[in-house]
DNA sequence: CGACGGGTTGAGCTACCTCAACCCTGGTGG
DNA sequence: CCACCAGGGTTGAGGTAGCTCAACCCGTCG
């Protein structure tokens, strides 16, 4: 889906090694199937689907932003990524949905049923194949997040998820300096293992240090590129 | 691969719903398969591949155990997954490996060449969604171990860990209460995002509170599931 | 206008990291 | 056979990054 966000493409390869270059491309046939698919629209703060309810359909964002997320026993929430337009949820093969699905703001989502899936790539092997694939990319960004919060300060962590909300803005054609970031700041922290205070604070150092600039809450400017990058990798 | 070993089982269901109850079950077809594979032996310490290697081969281990893990540019190392006996690596999608896979002990593997995989994908569409179930379970582990570390106390994540090894072991009609760690303290914090350290004196906090026993530094009796099972949860 | 949700900022605390000493075991070689 | 060494583990003392708690700000909505 989504957290594909940590995946960061801008460095030139091997540089940081760590984080897979995974792309949101999805299966072709898949496309054409999403092309024809019902919408549904769902309302900010809506749940396209929980935990544990019956996995019955698999959707792609078309616009807005969903957050996906499981939430532990003591109430703690941990995001496991940020669906935007083009990523897809509820991919993995289960039957039940393994999170909650949340709309950060109103957004379009096609859907269609697993059992259509099922079906074509019963028929189709390359269709199996490339759902395969998918899913396979689904794993390399858990494992960039993985990495992404595993033992990092906050400032890595910040940094790193910044390059990777850029780097999916020059995917998507659009100014990879200018950020708009519908989720708040406890989403962020839920996503990064962080509070809210530690993520605000680490927000106004960089600000303060000309790293990026704040015009409004949703919005963020990166201004200096590579000392982000120098920073997300570790720098003092 | 492995990460399974994060995922508990003990519980009756619902109980820790952050821990999908993942199985090492892999698809039939492929048990076929590999049941004539070929056999490689490796060393402990020697590697069974590195990142960036042509990715050629999908192992299973058929004794021993390997260690999945990537190095950071700062030197840092965060394991990903243990590989024991039935597991399955490099079963994800790419055309290079994205880990170092290392030997913890002399180590057997089947290995099937990929190309093999995706040929019989191509013509048995069965074969391809169990290749899409196998990586599915992958992904859910990545994601347990993702909600393991993620703001957790370094007593929480050793509890879990232990508790997933537990239950590694009943899947595998061994003694759940007698647990065989083949890796160092080392290995473990690079897997929980601790350091060598914390582990330590989590293990010894948790043999003091009678919790654990120590007979050797690789062999850990488990005296209190049930308390055991209480810290993993977040009790004091 | 007040209430509320989200964000920022400050002060203090604590869990974990760092650094350092020490122990134990197994292997090696004189 | 024992001395030595190296690698892994344990334990202690002290430092610090980020958490907690609490106050305050600001924009929105009733």
């Amino acid at each position: 889906m989504l957290t594909h966000a940590l995946a960061s493409a801008r460095s030139p390869a091997g540089t940081i090694p760590y984080l897979a270059r995974t792309e949101n491309h999805q299966p072709r046939d898949l496309d054409g199937h999403l092309a024809a698919a019902p919408i549904r629209t769902i309302e900010e703060r809506e749940l396209l689907f929980s935990e544990h309810d019956r996995r019955t359909h698999m959707y792609r964002v078309e616009s807005g932003a969903v957050a996906v997320y499981k939430i532990m026993p003591d109430g703690r929430r941990q995001i496991v990524g940020f669906a935007y337009p083009g990523d897809l949820i509820g991919l993995e093969a289960h039957d039940t949905y393994r999170f909650n699905a949340q709309a950060m703001r109103p957004t379009r989502v096609r859907c269609v049923r697993w059992a259509t899936l099922q079906h074509i790539a019963r028929q189709d092997p390359e269709f199996g194949l490339k759902l395969y694939d998918a899913v396979s990319l689904e794993l390399a960004a858990a494992h960039d997040l993985l990495l992404a919060t595993g033992r990092r300060s906050a400032t890595e962590r910040v940094t790193t998820f910044l390059l990777a909300m850029s780097r999916r803005n020059e995917r998507c054609d659009r100014d990879p300096l200018v950020l708009d970031l519908p989720m708040t700041r406890s989403d962020i922290g839920d996503f990064l293992g962080l509070t809210i205070e530690t993520v605000s604070r680490t927000f106004t150092k960089l600000r303060r240090q000309k790293v990026i600039d704040l015009a409004q809450i949703t919005r963020v400017h990166l201004r200096d590129l590579d000392q982000l990058e120098q920073l997300a990798e570790g720098a003092p």
